[in-house]
RNA sequence: AUGGCAGUCUGUUC
């Protein structure tokens, strides 16, 4: 149990998840949500490929126990961090067998997955098949384009005024990182001026993007905005993280 | 013991 909610933070270190590996596999016959627990702290790991020698070891050699839609969730996660096309479309696979492709956090997942690996074409028809209404899938979407430079399609769809719940907070944060990874901060600013809320990921993006142009009065002139508009956006350690290299170039770093 | 219930869930900056 202990072990199991240790599993549970957010982060899990190589040694922990070692140990656990271990131990998971003394453990004679593990319920559906332990197996889930120590795929999804694969996923999250170093080294996410792990979480399908788990999957294939626990859901097919040992035992008949049925996977849901928690498991697969996490592979896709696992799937995307290893940046996959090839495992991504034999999980694909998978899910459409086993009938898991209908449960929308998963569909979801599914074109977050193939957005991530550039496999655009395939993330596009599972949206346009049913999830143009779905805010999550959009943005999904719309990052894997931005990150491919598409910035124009990414628009597009961003700015899609035919379906229902197109934009949220993070949707208009994707959509201003799109430009800022373009080096196009002017638009950047402009759709961060025009964002109906932003955020401390808003305000990080915006400053990260100025200093890493190397417009390091600009970084900090957002941090004093950002400082001055108060309310639910307070500094994380991202913030001060890219702030460092403005503060240093500004000769402002007093420690 | 058996059965049930609950707990794990998708997109953005670093």
């Amino acid at each position: 149990d202990l072990l199991l909610s240790s599993l549970q933070l957010s982060s899990t270190s190589t040694i922990i998840m070692d140990y656990a590996h271990k131990v998971f596999g003394q453990i004679v016959q593990p319920d559906l949500f332990m197996c889930n627990t120590i795929i999804r702290a694969a996923a999250y790991s170093s080294t996410p490929s792990l979480a399908f020698s788990l999957y294939f070891n626990q859901f097919i050699n040992i035992s008949m126990m049925r996977p849901d839609s928690f498991t697969f969730l996490f592979l896709l996660k696992a799937c995307a961090r290893l940046s996959s096309a090839s495992t991504g479309a034999q999980l694909h696979g998978m899910i459409v067998k086993l009938g898991f492709q209908s449960d929308a956090f998963v569909r979801n997942a599914l074109i977050n997955l193939h957005a991530t690996c550039g496999d655009l074409a395939t993330a596009h028809s599972l949206f346009d098949d049913t999830a143009t209404n779905d805010v999550v899938a959009r943005s999904a979407l719309i990052a894997g384009y931005a990150k491919r430079g598409q910035l124009g399609i990414a628009r597009g769809l961003f700015d899609d005024e035919t379906h229902c719940h197109t934009r949220d907070v993070v949707s208009w944060n994707i959509m201003i990182a799109g430009y800022v990874k373009q080096g196009q901060m002017d638009n950047a600013r402009q759709l961060f001026d025009r964002a109906p809320q932003r955020d401390v990921v808003s305000w990080n993006t915006m400053i990260a993007g100025y200093a890493k142009c190397g417009c390091h009065a600009r970084a900090l002139e957002m941090w004093e905005e950002m400082r001055n508009a108060g309310g639910d956006a307070s500094p994380d350690e991202a913030t001060v993280l890219s702030l460092l290299s403005s503060c240093a170039d500004s000769g402002a770093l007093d420690v």
